[in-house]
DNA sequence: CTGATTTAATTCACATGTTAAGTAATTAAG
DNA sequence: CTTAATTACTTAACATGTGAATTAAATCAG
């Protein structure tokens, strides 16, 4: 029974606390625009004119669709983005407005030097080594297992 | 504005996805338990007899003191944890019950398989790297940036 | 010893994660 | 062409994440 890893080895555990200490670095500024992580993850997905369905658009921003169903209706509410009609009707195909357009441009030039400051300080090939590494897990992990 | 990182090369994003994919290892079999994985973390945290108070609990398990509220409250309603008198009042200090211990004992067996294949499949030098570098850019942000 | 401050938890309000069930539109089978 | 199966999304219900306000207990200043 005791054989367990010290908790601090613990894969999982490690990914929790590094995905926090990355999020911290960018809370605070996304907060400030009146905004969610994961509703920055969406504006982002959308910049420059993209249009996306929702399945493709909870792919990549790594959110489920019940969530993203919730953050569309606020986002929309809120003027940052709309719909655009789709030829499969069952589809819901969004886009940023122009106010989202510009949302997205003013806070981007800061988060942009957020990231460029967490390279620095952790070294930009360690960074992209990791980023490598992470990805390799998970195409182990989504293959066999 | 069209500089921002490939989505995929995002570290943030990579963070998710690997959590996602790791634990997505654990969850059925959790979920088998009648257990989240939230609450199973805290359940591993106190097995073996640990008692630990609410600050402590939350900082190893990662989880924020609402949440470890709720969750106390809902693993004690169901005999799996039990309070413990502290000398300082305003602290809540937690152990496992017998059933919580028999409940950790008989999910860490399947839990620790699954561990090892994951170790298996990725290999453990590089799951070991792994943890290390997250740790390591954990420290790093923690300090300055 | 008394009042101000700090600390540990809890509570509240809202956003998101998660699973299951439901709805509408498309596609496939006959 | 009509029905069954599939697909894309939504809704519902509950658990957790998150920040702010609140409560109770311990500590500190004078």
């Amino acid at each position: 029974m005791a054989d367990a890893p010290r908790y601090d080895d613990s894969l999982t555990i490690a990914l929790l606390r590094a995905r926090e200490a990355v999020t911290a670095q960018f809370r605070d500024h996304v907060a400030a625009g009146g905004m969610t992580l994961t509703q920055w993850r969406v504006i982002r997905a959308l910049a420059g004119g993209t249009e996306l369905d929702t399945t493709t658009l909870a792919h990549r921003c790594v959110i489920l669709a019940p969530s993203l169903t919730r953050i569309i209706k606020t986002l929309e509410g809120r003027g940052l983005i709309e719909k655009v009609p789709a030829r499969d009707r069952r589809q819901r195909v969004v886009r940023l407005t122009a106010d989202g357009e510009a949302m997205f441009t003013e806070m981007w030039a800061v988060s942009k030097t957020r990231y460029a400051a967490i390279e620095a300080a952790f070294g930009r090939a360690e960074m992209h080594n990791l980023v490598e590494t992470l990805n390799r897990l998970r195409a182990v992990l989504e293959e066999d297992v």
